[in-house]
DNA sequence: TTACTCTTGTTGCAATTGCAACAAATTAAA
DNA sequence: TTTAATTTGTTGCAATTGCAACAAGAGTAA
């Protein structure tokens, strides 16, 4: 079960949520979702499946905001995501759920579970924050280099592990990383060459010390 | 006061503040900050003053993560501010006060306090996130044309002007835009001779439509 | 197997950016 | 006010990156 429902049982849960009044929905595979939330503070929970947060500017760039799965969530929190060129996808058949922060605050009944799942909330959000965190610490480097090699750095601190599975295809790391692709193949050879990394497929071996 | 302790009297403040064992330091202008605590997960609230997270990286770069004032937060929250090349700065005497996350889900007393309080904490982790979703817009944009217009864009929302007084110098903006000083101020001739904008000192008037 | 689609590797070239260095302007301190 | 320190503007040049185009490879479905 998600975070943000943990220590609550199927009951409690269903419970909660439907005294937040919040909004369920099912989407198929490669569909963009869109929200029928007028307000602005809202939590968006992924309950099932696989969601991708995409940004499509002038240029023609299509950059990759947030990759996300069962348990992680993401908002209309960017006021920017209500904008034009956001797009919120589906990569894979999705249940997304809808909490209004309003009601959250609201809500005053059953202490005790209240409780339990605001403590779950606020891990949840903190959580978010670190994981921004990481991600703005990759992009404010300056070279493509340095941004694989944050990147690289914060999947081996996550996983404890020098060996990386990507979790996404090379084309999806360039948008991750706000790059572009061939680019960043051309520095990927270069860190082979050097003896830094050894790669096979998705899989990467880091050869050096941190 | 700060929003964490919206609707909470001072004395309810310390008292909340005693209970969760908070620690509280004042800091000299243009002080490196030592945390001592050996948790992971605190959040750092800034009672007073204005204070900077910089990453100085190998090439000599010196980036902006975040600049802060009053009521605002920053953690060991990025996992990575223990790593060396983070440092937290004052730019002005400063008061900071140290809260542990354990702590705050330990709380049990005072249930109508703990709520508010709680509250609150919700809000002000959700509008960090906020923000850190706006920088993350921002740092991926690939050109620094595309960067400024989008720091642009977001200063306007904010601030509901197409007037942005800038928080801080150009050359500090450039560090917190992470790209170089001296090829922004070439593009802010640019965007200037273009017509897109006009400057005096750091007051910038958009003369686009968005 | 064959055909088709999607992903990855590679390359030359143009555009953008970083860097360094210095002058001009502004701000702060004595 | 005078001096010193900091910030801003500017520029040429080198390095990096983006872009486009295409070949090679991997994966899928018929």
């Amino acid at each position: 079960m998600e975070e943000l429902f943990k220590n609550i049982d199927e009951i409690s849960k269903n419970k909660i949520l439907q005294e937040l009044e919040a909004i369920t929905s099912k989407y198929e595979k490669n569909k963009i979702i869109m929200s029928s939330v007028k307000n602005d503070d809202i939590i968006c929970l992924i309950m099932s499946g696989h969601i991708q947060v995409i940004k499509n500017d002038a240029n023609g760039n299509h950059i990759i905001i947030e990759d996300l799965y069962e348990g992680d969530i993401f908002g209309s929190i960017s006021a920017n995501i209500s904008s034009n060129d956001f797009e919120i996808i589906t990569k894979e058949e999705s249940t997304v759920t809808i909490l209004e922060l309003d009601n959250i605050y609201a809500y005053n009944n059953n202490i005790d579970l209240y409780n339990t799942f605001i403590k779950n909330l606020i891990k949840v959000l903190y959580s978010k924050i670190k994981e921004f965190n990481n991600r703005i610490e990759i992009l404010t480097n300056k070279t493509i280099r340095d941004k694989l090699l944050a990147y690289f750095k914060i999947m081996t601190k996550n996983n404890n592990s020098r060996i990386i599975y990507l979790p996404f295809n090379y084309s999806d790391l360039a948008d991750y990383l706000a790059i572009n692709r061939s680019a960043m193949a051309r520095e990927m050879k270069t860190l082979k060459d050097e003896g830094l990394i050894e790669t096979k497929g998705k899989k990467i071996k880091l050869l050096y010390y941190m």
